[in-house]
DNA sequence: CAAATAATTGACTAAAATAGTCGGCTAATA
DNA sequence: TATTAGCCGACTATTTTAGTCAATTATTTG
């Protein structure tokens, strides 16, 4: 099992969506200005969670991604998932041939912690991400931020 | 965080020194063909493990190491822990300064992530893992299957 | 229609970590 | 003194991460 940045940008681009939900589709290159991933990494990460079906894309001027369905049915463990972070903690994908074929010493303590963290973010969506007071802070800050910076482009523009 | 098979080689040969503890020092070799794990990675990861302070080494025929305390006072995260694969879900080491110095987006929810898992594996000493059922059947067949391939090179070895 | 926007695709890459190997050395013991 | 077994450092192949870059396709607005 792996949790590395690929898994938790996804899940924070997805947070993002969410938080943004009802204003048309977001664009990767707001996502990217708001929580500072790479443009070219996000679109690897969308394609991911487009064909598991977690988002839908529209294509075009005013285009972008938004959640497929409502967002108290997409749940972290799927984000995770979706991106080839695996939640599984033994080295068998939980199939117990670890040890020739049968179950090596320690394969149940892995199941149990697999089982532990798949419970645990299998039961966060991300309504209750949304909901969470900590991240309504941090969401004000970002778009604070984000709107300084096209406040800045559209001054630089106009000279 | 990451678990791979780094973490599980550790806690598997720790829980190995704990099956067969009171018989004097276990070596290194009898781990190797035991667990099917390369004896010279299991010496990387045991000098880990003892500077770590979690096993004692006798050198010399007849050695090997030993757990360095009673088996009821090691637990699993301080194993994993040892061979430097931290359970730490967060990107920033739970410092909160993983957007600009602030706390991203998410920060909270790996924070949660982390503390589960922490608390889970920080709950199973190797004492809890020698009495489960399912690791004394393992450690019969593995036990059974060691004593086989010590016979066959005896055998060899006498012609 | 043209130009701009934004997703889509695929190939490529640097850096780091994993999962080892190999050889030589040191300490203890029978 | 020969053998055993831990100790140490250097080396390596493979995989993954975390991207970059260029080209293409679809959509919409002026």
């Amino acid at each position: 099992m792996r949790l590395t940045t690929k898994g938790r940008y996804a899940v924070t681009a997805m947070l993002d969506l969410a938080l943004h939900e009802g204003r048309g589709p977001i664009s990767l290159a707001d996502i990217s200005s708001r929580q500072q991933i790479s443009l070219s990494y996000l679109e690897q990460l969308f394609a991911k969670l487009r064909r598991n079906g977690l988002v839908k894309s529209v294509r075009g001027p005013g285009g972008g991604y938004q959640l497929s369905r409502n967002k108290a049915e997409i749940f972290v463990v799927q984000v995770i998932d979706a991106v080839n972070e695996s939640v599984d903690a033994t080295g068998c994908n939980s199939k117990g041939d670890c040890h020739e074929g049968e179950a090596c010493l320690t394969h149940h303590l892995w199941c149990d912690l697999s089982d532990q963290i798949h419970n645990f973010l299998s039961g966060i969506s991300l309504e209750d991400l949304v909901a969470r007071k900590d991240v309504q802070a941090a969401s004000q800050r970002l778009d604070k931020a984000h709107f300084k910076s096209i406040e800045f482009e559209r001054i630089e523009a106009t000279g």
